[in-house]
DNA sequence: GGAATATAGTTAGCTATGCTAACTAAATTC
DNA sequence: GAATTTAGTTAGCATAGCTAACTATATTCC
């Protein structure tokens, strides 16, 4: 197994600058990004959720809250714009009737991969000005970071 | 000089993987640390604007606005806040008295060290689970993408 | 079986952040 | 000195986050 540095040997100061510079990096690139979400008339926090049920498949309210790290009354009111726009169907739980289940419409599904091509092309084309190189490091630092946010607590 | 994809050849398809994976990334990344700057008493568009000033001195409205890639009218609230809070101070431009300029208090810079220590041992605490040679290919994918983002239009 | 408790979601009401449209006031141009 | 431009504010709208308090259904326990 790989050496660890955990939490019983204090990180060393490294961390600390890659942690600034990360968090101001990852601060300024979704406020350009998020612009392209706005455009397909939904906000950023309807998109991201949409994204976990197309994904993701039918969830509950409560699934969908813990998914996204919201509390169930942000997910509540989410959830309604979805459906307000015909994006996803509630339909009741036959086993339990506290239980909504959520899932895509087809409308949903076509506006969500529509949105996401539109911000994928607009990222794309700015990384475009990278070597392969670059891009490859790119991509192994966000597959490292990705499993850092699957082992948070 | 290394070869370089350019907008004249279309970007292949491992760049859009990418973007992708990258934007959900930053997305989540974003979500959990912004609550530790809430623990200020600040929301994340003050902590950020504060942090122009701290960092890059007085400025005014629209230079902060322009910096934050945000319309006169969010700033203009925005600069609200952080003067109730009395953690910027505002004065007239004595040349033309249209113009504002806005300088942190020290009370300003002090929250936000705070702030940004707080934050910074968090996300730290968090990358401290990376080994030594994890950590170096995240922080050089941050440079190379705060260069993008610095080229941006 | 029925009362007490726990769980899933909603409603109400607050704050913060984004926007556009329309305004005020100061500076500049003609 | 009138017209225009520029800097910032005000008003009003929407999204998105929260907590507190509510409803309704399930479960537990006597």
């Amino acid at each position: 197994m790989a050496k660890k540095i955990t939490k019983q040997n204090p990180p060393p100061l490294e961390v600390f600058s890659v942690a600034d510079r990360l968090h101001s990096t990852a601060i300024h690139l979704l406020r350009r990004v998020r612009k392209q979400d706005v455009a397909s008339g939904e906000g950023p926090a309807r998109f991201s959720a949409l994204s976990v049920l197309v994904f993701g498949g039918a969830k509950t309210l409560g699934e969908l809250a813990a998914a996204e790290q919201v509390k169930p009354p942000t997910m509540s009111r989410i959830v309604a714009g979805l459906a307000r726009s015909k994006l996803v169907e509630i339909t009741a739980d036959p086993q339990d009737g506290r239980r909504m289940s959520i899932r895509p419409t087809p409308r949903g599904v076509k506006l969500l991969h529509e949105g996401r091509q539109r911000r994928i092309e607009y990222l794309a084309s700015h990384l475009a000005e990278l070597t392969a190189q670059e891009l490859a490091q790119v991509a192994e630092s966000t597959e490292i970071l990705a499993r850092v946010l699957r082992n948070w607590t």
